[in-house]
DNA sequence: GAATATTTATGAAATCTTTATGACCCGAGG
DNA sequence: CCTCGGGTCATAAAGATTTCATAAATATTC
C-alpha cells in the first residue's frame, strides 16, 4: 500500500528512535530520525518526509513549538506521541497543526494504523462520481444526501454540514473548537454542548449501537474523528 | 446525440482552450472559453452553458473557489480537470460541488464520455420529440404544457418556467438562491416566498396529495428538488 | 378586465438552542 | 481500598426560533 513511504522520527530518547527505526523499516518504511527539533526541521527542508511523528517532550524545542514550526513550512502530516493523560497538550498539539497523536503505551499496529491513514487521508471517492462511501455508509454530495444500507436517512442542514465536514477529515481528529468553529462559527467555538447534542443525533441516525460508534468517535478531553476503516472492537 | 449542447471551458492556458474547443466543436458541441473564473462566472450568466469544464489551476481564482461561486447561483455540471496525483484536490473540488473530474493527461474520449454522463444526467430535451415523462406527469417543452394522465394542465408562465427548471436537474436539490437567481434573477435571490407561492400551486395542480408530494420534494432549510424515481404510495 | 404576479397574514412544521439528568472516569482525601 | 466531588460525555426533552404551506388581498400586465 504504502512501499517505502518516508518518515521521520524525532525524538530525543535513542532508544526509542531505535525502536521506531526498526520496527517500522519493518514495515518497509525509509526512516529517518532526528533527535532535536532543530535537526528534525532541517531534515525536513532536506529529505521532505511523508510523515513526521514527534515525541510530545523534546529538550530545548518541544514538540508543540515543533510543530507549528513544522507547519510554517510545510502540510506533512505529524503524528504526536504524547504521554497517557495529557488531554491539554493533546488538544495544544492538534491546534498547533498536528494531524494526529498517539499515546504511549502504544503497540506498534496502532502507530502503524496512524501512519497509513495519514498517508491515506484523502477520502475515498466510489469512481468519478462525488459520492463518498465507507462500509454501509454513502454520502451523495450532488444530492445532499447520505444513505446506509441504501436506505436513505434524513439529515437536517446542520448535521448534513456536520457530517459533511468530518468526513472531509476523516481519520483526524477534530477538536471541539475546530468543529465548532468551522459548523457554527467563532463565536461558538465554546458550546461543547451543542456539538454533543448534533454528535449524538447523527449517531442516532448513522450507528447500528450508538454506545459502540463505528463511524464517529469520541476521543475523551480532545474532540471526535470520523473513522476510515471500521476496526473491529477488542474489548 | 448531443446536438449543439453548449459547453464553456475554463483555462488560463490558450494552447488547451484552443485545443479542447477544437475538438469539442467536431463533436458538434457548441463551445465557448474564457481564461479566468471571472470570466466563467459572466459567461455561466450570459450563455447559461449546459456544462462547464473546470481547470483546477486558474489565476486569480482557483477551479475550486470558482466551483464553489459557480454553485452558489447554478446547478449546471461541472467536470474538474486536474493534475494526476492530486487527490486531495479531487476530493475537495467535488465535495465544493464538482459533478467529476478527469485527470490530466487524459484523451478526447475520456472527456467526451464524461461530458456525455453530465448531459445524460440533466434532462436534456435531445432525442427525436422534447417531451419528459415520469409516471403520470407528461411535459412537451416544444408545446409549453404539461399533461397529468393525458389531461391538459393550465400553467402559467412562471409555473411553467419553475417546472421546466426543475425537471431539468431533476434529482439535485435546487436551493432556494438557485431556484430565484434562475427563474427570477439575481435581484430576487432572497424572496423565499415567491418560491413557497409558486411550488405551492405547482403541486395544487400536479400533485395528488399536496401534503405527500409525488414530484416536488422540500428539503428543509434548503430548497426543492424534483424527484427522479416514482415512489410508491402507502396508503 | 381577465389572467398573472406580488405581497401580506397566519398557523403548522421542522429545526435549533437550551436545560436537565444520569453515567462514567479519575484524582484527592479519608 | 473506598468514597467523594469535579469534570466530560450522552441523551432526552422543553422552549425558542426559523422555515414552510396556504389562503387571500392587492398590484400589475396585456
Amino acid at each position: 500500500m504504502s512501499p517505502g513511504a518516508r518518515i521521520l522520527v524525532v525524538d530525543d530518547e535513542p532508544q526509542i528512535r531505535r525502536s521506531l527505526q526498526v520496527n517500522l523499516e519493518n514495515k518497509d518504511y525509509a526512516v529517518v530520525t532526528a533527535a532535536s527539533g532543530e535537526e528534525a526541521l532541517e531534515s525536513i527542508a532536506r529529505r521532505k518526509p511523508d510523515v513526521v511523528i514527534v515525541d510530545l517532550v523534546l529538550p530545548s524545542m518541544d514538540g508543540i513549538e515543533l510543530t507549528r514550526r513544522i507547519r510554517d513550512q510545510s502540510p506533512v502530516p505529524i503524528i504526536v506521541l504524547s504521554a497517557n493523560g495529557d488531554e491539554l497538550k493533546k488538544v495544544e498539539a492538534l491546534e498547533s497543526g498536528a494531524d494526529d497523536y498517539v499515546t504511549k503505551p502504544f503497540s506498534m499496529e496502532e502507530l502503524s494504523a496512524r501512519i497509513k491513514s495519514a498517508l491515506r487521508r484523502t477520502v475515498m471517492l466510489s469512481g468519478s462520481e462525488p459520492i463518498f462511501r465507507r462500509a454501509g455508509l454513502s454520502v451523495n454530495f450532488e444530492r445532499r444526501e447520505a444513505r446506509l444500507q441504501e436506505e436513505l436517512i434524513k439529515l437536517t442542514p446542520t448535521e448534513y454540514d456536520l457530517l459533511k465536514y468530518m468526513i472531509q477529515y476523516s481519520g483526524k481528529v477534530l477538536t471541539h473548537r475546530i468543529l465548532l468553529t468551522a459548523i457554527w462559527g467563532e463565536a461558538y467555538a465554546n458550546q461543547a454542548q451543542y456539538l454533543r447534542v448534533f454528535i449524538g443525533q447523527l449517531r442516532k441516525k448513522l450507528e447500528r449501537n450508538t454506545a459502540r460508534p463505528q463511524y464517529i468517535l469520541t476521543d475523551p478531553g480532545v474532540g471526535y474523528r470520523f473513522e476510515t476503516s471500521p476496526q473491529e472492537e477488542n474489548s
